[in-house]
Formats: structure tokens, sequence, C-alpha cells
DNA sequence: GATGAATGAGTCTTCATTCAT
DNA sequence: GATGAATGAAGACTCATTCAT
């Protein structure tokens, strides 16, 4: 929870206010969905209204920079699993993780997964995210934990799918754990 | 494509205008999410946006009755799907078939197989989708053709989640088979 | 009270009509104020608005119907009480019933005893009535029974007020037969 | 009259526009009653239609200011007049300011008396005029100069009554005059 | 004559964005 | 750099009025 800010510093550092913004934004777009207003933010971030079309000239942007950062982090967290032990174990905590975090970003959760029609810079992180996942896979398949014929294409799809599915209001926590069962059931080589 | 109408009857059938407008609502709400303006509809309609007004006396109201009939034609293909005689086909053809529809459907899609904080009317429907599909999944357990040990809540949120993944973007058919049979192996009785 | 025609008959006499809407129209508008709309009359006339139209062109055709009806009603009460025994009572009487009913039709009672810029019938109406009202005061003061320095316009302006301030919310029966005792008063020849 | 502003500081003081919007309100509502529409309001006060609504974030609330305000006056005035030194000339006095102003502010000036199911800020302010009335009415009773068998409610009831006919189209000065002559006297203690 | 569906103009209200301080 | 007041462009919704049946 992001709670508004009393009082922040005159001048100090304008990298303070970006960062809250940002911070704030993703709660309140992730909440709200892309229809939250931009002065939400602004009121929340305990600036002025002015002071968010300063850092982020357009409520587009915002969202954009809100995006890149989330799937940026993502990225970020999967290739940190990439330098795992257990290959096999890497992918599924990955995969399990996101559609976990998933389901308290529902809105952001979703639009993020999408990426449909959106500027270059969040489609080039977009694909960051996706390639690193698609060495996870690669690394677990050649550790015999997936099968093998399955592809990131419809790996990613699930992933996606998944994490709506997982977003879904009345998804608990043992729905979601069997939800996760039953896909990795499918995605197991053969020989169970 | 709904293409907008030259000439409707003024008076002839009422009922024809408020098919249309539920159509067309159903397009741009599924295209453009509940963000899409009552405007669009009415000029895709091809009536004037006071008509949308008289038939749906509010957006919400006209978001409703477009979920509601999307929600009621499913329950009545899976009811149909009922007196199939292959159990086990019925439920997977009913799953696949969903899902490929979703993908047409994108932004209805999505809130449809949602039903958050929806009106009682939508609601309604919703569950009764919802135990269509419930009768479908026992009968296709009974057949052997589902793991008995899957229940409603899980499979329900696959069906909401696959399809939403098929609703995205890059998805083309040979991806969406793919990403269906994994789901249909996880679903699969062990002994495969 | 009106209360809304089950059927009405379908060619009977538009006569009937007519006079139907005009009643629903003065108890509509009489609470509502001339804000209140077109098509609450003809639902409680049990007509299709259309009729309303074909009877009234417009509303503010409507609206004059009703004020010249009121006026001339009231004209007729005044020139009824013309041929009383009691020219004082006569007068009296009048002011005080007029008051009295005014309390009853707010909106109405209000723009009715105003006819400020109003359609040249209404005017007309409207200074029939104040024409009778004069005869009214004349045969009273001849009487002695109201002072001889008190002209017709502050005796129609105090009738107007009057009139309002009965139809002030707060306003019971006693608190209105206080406020006409001052004002008789005032109006009462000197040697009370 | 009030006419539009050339150019407003757009920082200057957002008070001046605040006031401006509430005197330009005061003077649009007053002549075309709350039917009048706030984008009037807007361009006559020379600001944009937003402007109105930050200040006043709905219709209601405009209109509610302009109410609590005008009410508020008038007590103020009723309460200066509490300490002038002759109580019958007082209250006579404010009596008659009131009735001469309300000539001015039509519907304002009629709403404004009326106060009925107005908001609680609104209602408020109404009955601290109204007590203050009182107070005038209570001091003119001590001094001799009112009977004392008269009430506040038919006394206040005729303040707006009389403001009322005042406001009437044709109500010149004289006849005003004498319209109050007529109350006072019938307020004025019986030997006269 | 009567009907009610359709309509366009207008009203309130919101929001992303700009600008003077 | 930061602020928040101001703004125009929409969007939802209403209503007097017209028109085909």
């Amino acid at each position: 929870m992001v709670e508004p800010a009393r009082r922040r510093a005159p001048r100090a550092d304008a990298q303070v206010n970006r960062t809250r913004i940002l911070d704030v934004a993703e709660e309140v777009f992730g909440a709200g969905g892309e229809a939250a207003s931009t002065e939400e933010v602004a009121r929340l971030a305990g600036v002025g209204i002015a002071t968010v079309f300063r850092h982020y000239p357009t409520k587009a942007a915002l969202l954009e920079a809100v995006l890149v950062r989330r799937f940026t982090r993502l990225r970020e967290r999967a290739e940190t699993q990439l330098s795992a032990g257990d290959a096999g174990r890497a992918f599924y905590d990955f995969f399990g993780d996101l559609v976990t975090d998933a389901a308290t970003k529902i809105a952001i959760g979703d639009a993020l997964l999408d990426a449909g029609g959106a500027h270059e810079s969040v489609t080039e992180a977009s694909q960051g995210l996706r390639r690193a996942v698609g060495k996870l896979l690669d690394r677990a398949q050649r550790a015999g934990a997936v099968r093998d014929d399955v592809e990131l294409p419809e790996v990613y799809a699930l992933l996606v799918g998944t994490s709506r599915a997982a977003a879904h209001a009345a998804l608990d926590d043992e729905v979601r754990a069997r939800v996760l069962a039953i896909v990795y059931d499918g995605l197991a080589p053969l020989p169970r």
C-alpha cells in the first residue's frame, strides 16, 4: 500500500518523485484499470497533477513506464532463476510465482501480459520477458522437466491465461494451486 | 463486422433495433472494453444516441444485456452438449469451442467470464453457465474422460484463463490448439 | 388526484382526451413546476406522447392552456361572488379562497399569478381575472368593507403575494388564517 | 449586470473566480430560476465550464452556495438592525428593504425564501435568517411598534409573500410602497 | 385520430493536459 | 522544478418534438 506523502522535499531529488509516482501509478492502475484518473495518482503520490505530467508527459507515457518497469522486473526475476540449480524447479517456480503475483495486480497483470498494440518500449520490454521465459523453458526441457514437444508460444500463452485466471475474483490459494497442478501435469513429460 | 444500417423502419419493429443495438454493443464493447462509448454503438447501429438509451436506459443496462445474452447463449450451448453421446467429447468440445470463440470477443470474453461485481441478472446468468459446465464436467468424469480429482472451480478457472490466453493478440489457431492440448493432457485421467 | 386511465376509448371523443390531458397537466405542472416533462403528462393521462402533441402542438401551448383555464375559472368564481349579498364578505371570501387554493397548486399558483411574459391568450385571461377582482374590490369599498384609499394594483399584488406565502411549505391552516387576518386588518377601513 | 470578464489571472487568485462565479450564478439563477444552465453561468463569468465545476462540484452545490450566501447576508443585515436605536423602525426598515431587494432577484428571492427540501447547509442558513427576523420582531413588539398578538410564523410568511409580490413584474416603486403600507397597518398595534 | 419509436439539441459532469506563478 | 487553477473535448443521459404505422 502506498500512503499519501506528507511533505515531499521541495527540490531534494526529482528522482524521488519519479519513482514515487510510478509506484503509486502501478497500484492505482493495478486496482482500477487504466480507467483510473491521473489526478488520483497525483493525489496519492502527494504531488501536484502538473508534477506527474512533468515527469510523464501524457497518461499513456505513464502507463507505458509502469508496464516497462513491470516487464523488466519480471524479466530480471526470470533471469535470476536461470542460474538456479534445478532447471525444472526454476521454470515451475517462476511460472507459479508470476501467476500468484498476478492475482494481486489484477488490471495491470492483465494489460501487462497483453502488451497488445503497445508502444515500442513496452513491446521491447515484453519481448525481453518472453525471451527470458524461453530460456527458462529451454533449460527445463533439456533437464527433462518439461516435455520436449511444447514450444514457447503455447507456454507463454498458458502463463498469460493462468495469470488471468488467478486474477479471477473467487480464486483462492487452494484453487490456484489446483489450476497450476493441472497445467503442470499437462506440461510434464509423458512417462509420469 | 456489423456495418451501419442504412434505413431502419422507424416504427416497423422496435425489436429489430433492440437486437441490432445489442449485436453492435457486443461487438463494440467486445473490442474496446466497457470504456467504449455508447455513441459509437449508436453510430454503428445506425440509430440516434437517444434510441440506444430508450432501449437500455443506462450504459450499465446495455452492458448488462450484452453479458446476460452472452452467458445465456453459452449456457444453452453447454446444455445442448449434455445430450451428446460421447460425454468426454462433449466436455472437451465445449471447452475448445468456448476458448476459440473467446478469441473474437476479446474484451467481452473477458468481462464475460469475470462477472465481478455485476448486476444480479448478470450474476445469475453467469452462474447458470457455471452450473451447466459443472454438469458437463460431471458427466465427463463419470465417463472416465476427465480425472476424478479435479473439481469445477479449477476447471472453470482454466476455462476462463485459457479463453483469455486465446484472446491474446498473437495467438493463432495452431498455438491455440497446442495450448488446449496441454490443458487437456492435464485434465486427462492418469493412466494415459 | 388524477389516476392513470386504463383504456381510453379508441375514437370515442377527442374532447375527452383534451380535457383529461389538461387536468393531468395542471396537476403535473402544479407539483413539479414547468420543469416536469411532457411525457409524464402523457403517461399519467394514459395517452401516447404524440396525442398530447396533437392536441397541444408545443409544451408551451400546453402550459398556456393550463394557465388560461385556471385564470378563467378563477375569474368565473370572482364573477359569481359579484352577485353575493354581502359585498365585503364576497371580497374577503374570494381573497381567502384563492389563497387557500393556491396552497395546493404550488408551482402553478405561482406562474399562474405571475403571467409575466406570457402568451397573449394567457395575458388576456389574466387580465380578465384582474378586472373581476377589481370589481369585487370596488363593490367592497362602496360597501365600506375596504378602505377607500387602496387601489387594485396593491390589492392584486397582495393577493399574489399572500397566495405565494400560503404555498410556502410550512404554512399550516392556522398560520395561513393569521396571515390573512393581518392583511385583512391592513385593508380594513381605519375606524376599526 | 455582470459582464463577461476579459482576462482573469489564471493562477493569481482562484478566490476571485470563486466569488465571480457565485456573483454571476446569483444573477443567472435569479433571473432564470434553477432551470438556467450552468454553461450560461460559466460564459457570463468568463470562465470555462469546467472551472465552475472545479469550484462547485455539482450544479446543486453551486445553487446551494448561492442560497447560503444570500441567506447569510440577509441575516447579517437583520442582525445589524438589532442594534439600531428605534426598534420599530429597525423592524419595518428591514422588512421593507428585504422586499425591495427581492424585486431584483426574482427567482432567487423565491427559492431563497422557500428553502424547501434544500441541503442541510441551506436549511441552516435559512433558519439563521428566520431567527434573526424573530429577534427583530420581538424587539419591535416590546417597543410597542408591532401588535403583541402576531407571531413569527405569520410575519415570516408575510415577508416571503410580500417579497414575492414585489417580484411581480408590473410592481413599481409606488405600488410596492402601498403594499407595504397595508401590511404595516395590519401589523401595527390596534390603537392607531 | 392515436400510437410510441426515433431523433437532435442540450445539460451535467469528468478528465487529460496546459499555463502562469 | 513544483504547483494547482483553468480548460476543451468528450461522454452519459434527458427531453421536446416528428414521423411512419
